[in-house]
DNA sequence: GTCTATAAGGTGATAGAC
DNA sequence: GTCTATCACCTTATAGAC
């Protein structure tokens, strides 16, 4: 149909001195259906359109992923591995209060980083095959188990006033992902003052 | 569009002395749509499985809705038709605080009743028609609108410090909605130990 | 109201040319 | 690595028999 890139023959015997078409069109791909699945849903989108965003025919998308599947899981085992390398860099604090308001901005940042990233890891778990469920599930549970330590570490200093750690740690994270349903850059508020609505929302809300 | 009650021919000349196929057809179609594009999506389920679970044929489908779009949009509307109805009917507090109380009480447990319809009304939005889209999106705004008016009667009167009654709103109501994550019916907490719970995280979080 | 049959077209994935 | 062509199957929706 559309011949873009008739090379064929000619560069397979030339010097390859850079990067194969493999190393831009691999990138390409994850990036056209990342935006794709945030923006249409897993199910509703084909390879056919993914392969038209990238600029090849279908077929070409085999080279870098097994199957569909596998490409869901790719974008989101690799955001979720993002999220965790991201926090564990993060400096530590001693004080409980203090980590909670890093953890706070933290996720507000991350999120606000990559909407679209989050926005399938939130929505596309069900479309996940159960063994490649149970991969994210426990990440997920990893990052909440994070937040967890934070109030319970206040709890046990008498800082917080929590009754229910388990149960404070998903309303916060609720809460906070909740940021990414409405903030836009470019509009009323900055990132930073964002970050300081919440904070003081969640501060209170742990009774710190 | 969608005719209830024509039977052809012959149910209407007879004395229709109780429910014709279609009144018992017509709900358990929503019924299973409900259930199925909760569990797997709007855009991964098909007619087929549909009238499957319904125990009819594909085209029986055809008698109960125009197409696949409008029972989408059918359920999403009814639903808030339901949510708007609802919060209406409750009884009104004079108190600021008492009002937030309630509309605490009352989201918590509206959407544990319901956690198939909470979850398309939140997942299916993309796959909404943009008119149909438009209409859902004014009724979920007018939601919102309640229990902003809550939040700035609130700052009016000095009971609570909130200094963005906007993004509050949205904060409150994407930590309410989270409890849909994570609750289950029969488990560790009760429905009333999960209000209290968040009625005082809310109280605090919006400084009551 | 429901059935069967069908139209018209899309789907994920693969084979083999180049 | 990408192409074209193809397989086997699924999709929504409609037409007409009963």
């Amino acid at each position: 149909m559309i011949d873009l890139n008739v090379c064929s023959v000619h560069c397979g015997a030339m010097a390859r001195t850079q990067g194969s078409h493999s190393d831009i069109t691999g990138p390409k791909v994850r990036d056209a259906a990342l935006r794709l699945f945030a923006r249409h849903g897993f199910a509703a989108v084909s390879m056919r359109q993914i392969a038209g965003e990238v600029g090849v025919q279908a077929g070409a998308l085999y080279n870098y992923t097994p199957d569909k599947q596998s490409l869901l899981f790719s974008l989101l085992k690799g955001h979720m591995d993002d999220l965790l390398a991201a926090w564990a860099a993060e400096p530590t604090a001693r004080d409980p209060v203090e980590s909670l308001a890093r953890f706070t901005r933290f996720h507000i940042r991350f999120n606000i980083e990559r909407p679209e990233a989050i926005f399938i890891s939130y929505m596309e778990l069900r479309n996940l095959a159960p063994e490649n469920f149970a991969v994210i599930e426990k990440q997920r549970r990893a990052y909440e188990d994070e937040l967890e330590a934070i109030l319970r570490a206040g709890v046990a200093q008498g800082c917080f006033e929590v009754p229910d750690p388990k149960i404070a740690t998903l309303a916060v994270i609720a809460m906070l992902t909740g940021v990414n349903t409405w903030y836009r850059a470019g509009g009323r508020l900055s990132l930073d003052e964002v970050q300081q609505i919440y904070w003081d929302m969640v501060r209170r809300a742990v009774g710190a």
